[in-house]
RNA sequence: UGCCCCAUGGUGUAAUGGUAACACACCUGGUUUUGGUCCAGACAUUUCAGGUUCGAGUCCUGGUGGGGCAACCA
């Protein structure tokens, strides 16, 4: 379970985000009887993104720092756009996150009964009409922000009349889109949403839990504020884009007269370099541009989870982030800040080349091997250390060594001395090239009183590279991930799609790494951190035991400036 | 050209009428058997114009800029 209570900020220093400082008020006025109550409402017709994490951590977090319950519910008033695979994938998703709907698990469908009660009170009571008009029609009469909207006939209607059309609608007697059912609200208001909103459309469609039980299904407006009231949540708390939803929120309430639940509204999340949008992201699924909804590189938890992310990364980000009204595109650099500020923590230290040349010590006897301790995380003693196979014949990064080098190379170039990582201090020798003169072996000889931990040559190494000893490496492929977008905004070009800018060169595979042994039977779940390199994670779809396929999470920060 | 929301360093977020701060990014230096981590330091901020007040980032008025609203979507 989550550990979050609010911010860092915050307890350090005792800063209040505007919503806490809205609950603070309303205990304080002992509103609900001082009680918390929240809800997480995704509509099952998509994956969960990074956005709808700011969304869970702020609902979650919220009920779990003032000790209330959250409820999730499944918000599924449409049946053609809703599916049970999305509603088993949130399900996951949240549960990976870290946090419990300790409130219940719910479905705005369950309370299609009471909502339909729920319309023939506002019926009976004069507020409620059905409109035989098409919907070309409905909105030509709603006029436009700046020309009120014009009544039709049927807005006289009597409330029995009303009442016989609708139960009508809901016996499956008129034809699909024929009818709907409005409120009977005001249709000059300047709020577009109260000039006689809909409330019901008639569809014959299955739905993916109530069946053919229904033909008519309620709109978003009056289904929302109703579920949360029935709920009896004391918070709702949502993004910007349903502020001016609000009003018509209050309406039913009051006009149901039933538990007063209040929306709040925040700031979505914006991150640059990828979309937000699940209508986008499916877009890039289905049009195959990324390999699936998982894709490592999209900003899916399910994605970021596959690309190595955890949990306690992505909360730590959110908080970071903050809670405000204001909009924002928060820099992609935080999200990774936060997971390699995780990861230095909790990420075993494994040695690996992504891409080998031949590293041969000439003064090691040759058939010799011997077994060297490594620490495991020297930011963690406790995990302890493993021990390295060691021999005549290694395996070295070729980004580390270099013909021509300055005083700033600490690496392996010829009249260099390096450290081998938790091993012996190397001096170069020679090296041999290829027919295209690209370099595929490098000689040195090493000191053999230079032994890590024992070391007492006295020579200073000023750089340390990883290895992989030969014999006992392991193959693996490699897979390198860049942004998805190349632009910093693929969605703010007016003239162009966001497809326009995916990055072309946001993958990369590497299928010639070595590895060492240890990692033959890695298993999804871990991210470890390629020492030097970055933190690799194995893919969940393609990685298999004795053919490891790893996903680059995210680089080590570098400041060396080559 | 109607209504609603928003405006603080490069990016975010605080300051609740009383010295504009914190994080990330960037830049310097130190430590280091990861050019990682860690440590120290530097740079950098209130959209504009009026008004109220002893005092305004904060309150009021107006302007400017950004976002949202006219789906039988949520």
């Amino acid at each position: 379970m989550s550990e979050n209570k609010g911010s860092v900020e915050n307890i350090e220093s005792g800063s209040r985000n505007f919503i806490q400082q809205i609950i603070d008020a309303d205990i304080a006025a002992g509103v609900n009887g001082g009680l918390v109550h929240t809800r997480f409402p995704p509509e099952p017709n998509g994956y969960l993104h990074i956005g709808h994490a700011k969304a869970i951590c702020i609902s979650f977090g919220l009920a779990n720092e003032f000790g209330g319950l959250t409820n999730l519910r499944f918000d599924d008033t449409n049946p053609v756009k809703e599916d049970v695979e999305y509603v088993d994938a949130i399900r996951e998703d949240i549960k990976w996150l870290g946090f419990e709907p300790n409130g219940g698990e719910f479905f705005t469908s369950d309370y299609f009964d009471q909502l339909y009660t729920f319309a023939l009170k506002l019926i009976d009571d004069g507020k409620a009409y059905v409109d035989d008009s098409t919907a070309a029609e409905i909105a030509l009469q709603k006029g436009t922000p700046t020309q009120p909207g014009v009544a039709n006939k049927y807005r006289d209607r009597t409330p029995s009349e009303n009442r016989e059309l609708f139960e009508g609608m809901k016996e499956g007697k008129f034809e699909a889109g024929s009818r709907v059912l409005r409120a009977k609200i005001d249709l000059a208001n300047p709020n577009m949403h109260l000039r006689d909103p809909l409330m019901y459309r008639i569809m014959f469609e299955t739905h993916h839990r109530t069946g053919d039980k229904w033909c008519i299904y309620p709109m978003y407006d009056f289904a929302h504020g109703q579920s949360d009231s029935i709920e009896h949540i004391t918070h709702s708390l949502c993004s910007l884009e349903f502020e001016v939803h609000r009003p018509l929120y209050d309406w039913y309430i009051e006009n149901l007269e039933i538990f007063p639940s209040r929306q709040t509204e925040f700031a979505r999340l914006n991150l640059n370099y990828t979309v937000m949008s699940k209508r986008k992201l499916l877009f890039l699924v289905e049009d195959k541009s990324v390999d699936g909804w998982d894709d490592p590189r999209m900003p899916t938890l399910s994605g970021l989870r596959r690309r190595g992310y955890t949990p306690a990364s992505i909360r730590e980000f959110i908080d970071r982030v903050g809670v405000a009204k204001r909009e924002n595109i928060i820099d992609v650099g935080l999200l990774e800040w936060a997971l390699r500020d995780d990861l230095n923590r909790v990420a075993p230290r494994v040695m690996a080349v992504l891409n080998p040349i031949k590293l041969v010590i000439t003064n090691y006897p040759e058939g010799k091997t011997e077994l060297l301790p490594s620490v495991n995380n020297p930011e963690d003693p406790e995990s302890g250390s493993r021990e390295l196979p060691f021999g005549r014949e290694l395996w070295m990064e070729a980004d580390d060594f270099k013909l021509e080098a300055n005083r700033k190379w600490f690496r392996l170039a010829p009249g260099k001395t390096v450290r081998l990582k938790s091993a012996y201090i190397v001096e170069y020798v020679d090296h041999i090239c290829n027919s295209e003169g690209e370099v595929t072996e490098v000689h040195v000889k090493y000191f053999e009183n230079s032994k890590s931990g024992s070391d007492t040559s006295g020579i200073k190494a000023k750089g340390t590279l990883h290895w992989v000893e030969s014999s006992n490496a392991i193959d693996a492929e490699v897979r390198l991930y860049d942004r998805l977008f190349a632009d910093p905004n693929p969605d703010g070009h007016k003239d162009r799609p966001f497809t326009d800018f995916l990055n072309p060169d946001s993958l990369e595979i590497l299928t010639n790494c070595k590895l060492e042994p240890s990692l033959a039977q890695a298993e999804p779940g871990t991210t470890y951190q390629f020492t030097r390199l970055g933190y690799f994670a194995p893919d969940s779809r393609y990685s298999k035991p004795g053919t490891p396929v790893f996903n680059r999470t995210v680089t080590l920060r570098d400041s060396w400036k080559g």
